[in-house]
DNA sequence: GTATGTATCTTGGTCTGACCAAGGTAAGAT
DNA sequence: ATCTTACCTTGGTCAGACCAAGATACATAC
């Protein structure tokens, strides 16, 4: 068996301890032969056969399940897990808590997102996405003149197409910048209010990537979506530069 | 001082060790109290005032450290840091590699990236930026009848694009994505190479995309990058459908 | 007074061996 | 056959120890 060899390689390369022991169970879970559901043997017998104390192999188990690859289960054992999105919403949260300098930045992907997700939600949605988009809009509708509530009805919205495009690598990646942006603009909802031009904005541009969705028109459909982006992105922009002494005054 | 009543509550919450000085020095970087720069007190000091042992101490601090959040100097010290996105690497890397299916999906993430990336790298791109496109250009022409060095030279010519967007988002989630999926094209590369017209394809298309980020046309950009995925995955396509058989035998 | 070199201290990196609590399991009782 | 119970396994944790090398202070040389 070919373990045994990288057993014998791993105890001789050169790196620390925990080092050597993560790069191995790394290099195992990426190879697939250890694959989500899998029980890893005890760690005593574990960390003997990686030559390497069980404090240290708890070290790598440990950062493996932050990562959300493992799950270290209390008497029964450590198991491979098929790592979630979740992970990535603690990361978001660690990386942007202070700087917001980022925050366009990671708009930018947001961007790229939902743009290629929306494409694909014209050429994939089903009936069913087809109900929850309209649904999201009419709340969208409902909910125009609450600050709070319309800002999480336009999310619900954007979420929704990225569902409808049926692909999980997007929907991760959304929900992982979803949370870093939407607690950056819950400080500014207020401020798009101001704009009266805003909830025709708000409602129209909806409708409109809604229809394209429907009409199956991928091209159209990415269109309307930058459009609703940039013209998102002007609002914002006003509301940044009109600053908050204008916004007071009403 | 604050922190001595929240170690006492510490010692009191319920969690298990690990979680309890997890969750304590989560909290701390989040609320900012502990800052990026910040040197924490030594590991012995630190498990003493924490009321758990080194070891506990130490699982605590390797998962921050594989969030980036902290960064373990041999000899030094535990330093604050701040997280940069790299670490989404490992993450993508664990979260995708281990099923094979899923590859078409993050191709589709790709294609959001990079479509993005090239509008970007068409309105930001500087004169640095073209000298390298150029060069990963002539590189992929040199290198034409090589699958293999084929095979960087394209990568590295997209990743140029990437970089010519200057965005680090986008450009971490595209490392991300590229690394599962070389891995998962190294098999087909060969296959590629059976289609004559693939040459002129390769180079072509590069070009164009070259020439629209210089002629600063984001709109074209774009298109010609979309083109550009949507000959590749027929050709992709075609290559499945003529030699599966002789892939999986490889 | 400055520069240099060395002894020492500090700090992470690691190991050993031990104890606890509770899930699993199989032998034993009903 | 079913229920009980004692035992074994397994993660969770601790205490104390040793090592290597960066950091530092002090003594020495210039």
């Amino acid at each position: 068996m070919t373990a045994d060899l990288e057993i014998t390689r791993l105890r001789e390369s050169g790196g620390k301890g925990f080092e050597k022991v993560f790069a191995f169970l790394r290099e195992r879970l990426l190879a697939g032969s250890l694959r989500p559901g899998d029980r890893l043997i005890p760690e005593r017998d574990l960390a003997a056969q990686l030559g390497v104390s069980r404090p240290i192999l708890r070290e790598a188990l440990r950062a493996l399940t932050v990562l959300g690859v493992v799950e270290i289960r209390d008497r029964v054992g450590t198991i491979v897990r098929r790592p979630d999105l979740s992970v990535l919403n603690d990361f978001f949260t660690f990386a942007f808590a202070q700087q917001s300098d980022v925050i366009d930045d990671v708009m930018q992907a947001r961007i790229a997102i939902e743009c290629q997700a929306v494409r694909l939600a014209a050429e994939r949605a089903t009936v069913s996405d087809f109900e929850k988009l309209q649904l999201a809009l009419s709340r969208i509708v409902e909910t125009i003149d609450d600050a709070d509530s319309g800002g999480v009805a336009d999310f619900e919205f954007h979420r929704a197409v990225v569902m409808a495009g049926k692909s999980e690598t997007l929907m991760v990646l959304h929900d992982s910048m979803s949370g870093i942006l939407m607690r950056s603009h819950q400080g500014r909802r207020e401020l798009l209010q101001v704009f009266d031009t805003m909830k025709t904005y708000l409602i129209e541009d909806h409708r409109r990537i809604f229809d394209a969705i429907v009409g199956r028109d991928p091209e159209h459909a990415e269109r309307v979506m930058r459009e609703h982006f940039a013209i998102g992105d002007d609002f914002r922009r006003r509301a940044a530069i009109g600053g908050s002494r204008s916004v007071s005054a009403g």
